[in-house]
DNA sequence: CTTGAACCTCTAGCCACTAGAGACATTACA
DNA sequence: TGTAATGTCTCTAGTGGCTAGAGGTTCAAG
């Protein structure tokens, strides 16, 4: 058994998140002490590792609380699981996509200024207030 | 001189959001008819059309504010405009990196579980629960 | 038994909007 | 000119995923 600072070192989530947590329903109600304190057990340890993981690789709150509910009545939960994986990948391969666009469309902007001195012509505000200085939308 | 509602169209901004951005500053406060209804011009609509593009940028409030200032204040906007937009850029490449790291453990996640039948232990939560099945950091 | 660190709950703040309530203004048409 | 529909006004509160701080209690070491 050990207290929610343990946990919070072990697991690299700060405590008030990990109070959060518990508040949206991703972490159990844990057990208490006489004095109201918190303590975890292995299992919360695994749990707030599992949530950790998840938060890291972006899926959301909603996401993992699904996630987490597919874990305890495994029946049929390996495919409900991988189409939300799934769904994780395909948002971040979109934001993928539009972030290639505005990298394009940026470093294009920063370059236009840098060398040749047209100082009162500013090429970067110029690009920001006219869209048909762009070269493909976004 | 045209209302609110038109300058939402022609820029595709939401109307509330055109107020937001007053309270924010980063529009003048517009003129008002007697009826204390919004008016704006051809300034307004090439201001918010700066500020649309900029956020589609994925620029801050903030760095638009900047951005905005320089507009006002010409002299040496150039190199500091270049600089925001270079670190705008910087932050958008490392987005990108993060996310490729994330994409391709993802995709190794969902795939895991798709073709063959070991039911019971779904690849997706076990990859979830275990940050050792990871190829790589993220 | 005392001290100091860790813990408790509660509220408010962050960003960039978005939604809704309830009241007033404008415009198109009869 | 009357009226009805639509647009606009301000204000407050909610979104997600935390983070910070106040003010108080409990725990563990010495």
């Amino acid at each position: 058994m050990f207290s929610i600072g343990e946990l919070s070192k072990r697991t690299n989530v700060k405590v008030p998140t990990i109070r959060y947590y518990e508040v949206m329903g991703l972490m159990p109600e844990a057990e208490r002490t006489s004095g109201n304190q918190r303590r975890y057990d292995k299992a919360g340890l695994e749990r707030l590792s599992f949530i950790r993981h998840a938060r890291d690789l972006g899926f959301s709150i909603e996401a993992i609380s699904s996630l987490i509910e597919l874990q305890e009545h495994p029946d049929r939960s390996c495919e409900a699981a991988t189409k939300i994986a799934t769904s994780q990948l395909e948002g971040v391969r979109t934001k993928i996509k539009r972030l290639r666009t505005l990298e394009k469309e940026l470093s294009r902007i920063s370059k236009g200024c840098d060398g040749e001195g047209v100082s009162e012509d500013c090429y970067v505000l110029a690009s920001l207030a006219d869209h048909n200085l762009c070269d493909r939308e976004h």
